[in-house]
DNA sequence: CTGTTAGCGCATTCAA
DNA sequence: TTGAATGCGCTAACAG
């Protein structure tokens, strides 16, 4: 019952030419009669022919499968990056193999092994939470596999990269904070080893430089951003005499977390403490009082990232095309941070 | 600078043996003396050898890659299936290329057709929205390639099928509703193609004859499950007079939008509407009062699906292993639903 | 425009 | 326990 898959070689027997030509008529290939490309497609849909991705692959050189690995799956940001990638990389021709690291770098090197023997001819990183050795993908730079980095991204010279400017939006959301009164903000953050907690931290501090309000060490909580340690920084916030006027998370579901706790304990949001987050996650809008975020374009980045991984593809092979691109943002103020004059 | 990989050629002439003795070294076979084993694997890894994949797949005639098609990679219950799917195939030697259909049919069937070109050894299947047809599924059944669904599933003699009972849930949640006194519930669900719709209207039904409440045709919204449709359903509810006393969603974020705009007309939940969701997704928990919900594991879901496919493709291959199985769930009761006596 | 030929890298028979 | 030989299915010179 288990009847073979029939081959470039049965439709060729069966039309009485090579195989060559079925392959090229297959293909689209330029050199190749109408009439016989016609018969060819014809009869291979009438066989139920389908093609055989690893011998084209084995024979090819290439496998038109470009490979993931993203912390996880299940943020907004990240499955909303994830849907333009599956989108511009269908239109381009291109399969995508899609794994998560779970923001361990032992899993993101696990997964970085695989996809290379996988032979993907291109490779997408977002940093897992931990990661500290760039050493996994040098397999990749050694052989010239494009390598590109988004959102949690690492500088290397040979690699490209798409960010937002996690400086700016962190300084434009403090500078937010001040604006509304409060002086004694928190920060609620990730491991600074990854760009986008350490350079939300740095425009944190210059916008308390730059408005002459003096920074306080203590006020930075470097944690995992789980929901456990989330209510746990809000519990040490609410032993604090005087109590922080702010709160700034660089995660909505962290914010979120922090500011359900705060409530509970009867702290007003946002007279007693103002609060922010950082993703425009769907969650930031359901939370009362709303929460005020930044939002940046998770399907366009994504977009982004597969078309510069192709455009990398269909150069000349010696002519190397780096670039990193910063995405714009928007602060979008909800009811969190507002507080009544 | 692009110097080409090393075979097993490569190993095979560095130590003066057939390529045969480097293949079995490196697979752990059987008839080899432990000595060149161990020789041959670590001028291996001296050499820098990775295997390749598309090779081995080629001549084995099987890939060692289960394919995975869900509606989205973005809610909490997908990706920790995900996840947990992972998990096991990496624990069992296979590789996962993960798809979305984007909840419609038609990439439903263009991700199928990849899959079946990418000759997985098997499919795993959540149902998009609105997949009517079957049609793209008979290639992987012609050809006895294990079919699973789970989640969002359709009966089919020749597949597998991991769900929840969502009959019984659907009960429970009513019956609960019923139990806190109201009387005129409002359920708001999907396309009742779907399995987990329809069968969680049947509950509701069912939950409202045993317990002598007149059920009412026009209080069940079919609705995509949108933010915009939730809030288009609150509108009509508060429309009514009178108000209906609770409404259970089929979706916790579903709920969770019907809730807040509900609220800002001033109603108060439970004491005016009773609310109910499904899923337990974090926002469940984050929004006031917290949402009462259906709980299921979605982790121990993914590992469960790949243990059925890979123990399926362990058998013999004209022994077949369809079977349904249906995991517990747990009834997570909050505020949203309890009323003050 | 079409056919011939020769591998891509690996796993497996069969023989030694 | 090892080696020689073959072919998985496809593509790309090269030669008509």
């Amino acid at each position: 019952m288990k009847d073979r898959d029939i081959t470039i070689y049965d439709i060729a027997k069966h039309l009485n030419i090579s195989t060559s030509t079925v392959s090229r008529g297959l293909k689209d290939h330029p050199a190749i009669s109408q009439k016989t490309k016609k018969l060819i497609l014809e009869t291979a849909k009438k066989m139920g022919y389908q093609s055989n991705t690893f011998a084209s692959n084995l024979r090819r050189q290439k496998t038109n499968t470009i490979g993931i690995i993203v912390p996880r799956l299940n943020s907004s940001f990240m499955s909303d990056a994830l849907a333009g990638m599956e989108k511009m990389a269908s239109d381009s021709g291109y399969n995508l193999i899609i794994t998560q690291s779970l923001e361990t770098e032992k899993k993101e090197i696990l997964n970085a092994a695989t996809l290379f023997n996988n032979r993907v001819d291109a490779l997408i990183v977002s940093l897992a939470y931990d990661t500290k050795s760039m050493a996994h993908f040098e397999p990749f730079i050694k052989k010239n596999i494009p390598l590109l980095f988004f959102d949690r991204v690492f500088p290397h010279k040979e690699c490209s990269a798409i960010t937002i400017d996690n400086y700016k939006a962190a300084y434009e959301i403090t500078a937010h904070l001040i604006s509304q009164g409060c002086k004694d903000i928190v920060h609620i953050t990730g491991n600074l080893l990854r760009n986008v907690y350490s350079e939300r931290l740095a425009g944190f501090k210059q916008a308390h430089a730059d408005h002459d309000i003096p920074f306080r060490e203590e006020n930075v909580f470097i944690t995992r951003m789980t929901p456990e340690e989330s209510i746990e920084v809000a519990q040490k916030i609410l032993n604090r005499n005087p109590l922080p006027d702010a709160v700034f998370a660089s995660n909505d579901l962290c914010a979120a977390h922090t500011m359900l706790e705060l409530k509970r304990h009867g702290i007003k949001i946002p007279d007693d403490i103002a609060l922010a987050g950082f993703n425009n996650d769907p969650v930031s809008k359901l939370v009362e009082p709303g929460l005020t975020t930044i939002y940046y374009k998770g399907f366009e980045m994504g977009e982004l990232a597969i078309q510069m991984m192709v455009n990398q593809l269909n150069q000349l092979q010696n002519m190397k095309m780096i670039q990193s691109i910063v995405l714009g943002h928007e602060l979008i103020i909800r009811q969190s941070s507002l507080r009544r004059k």
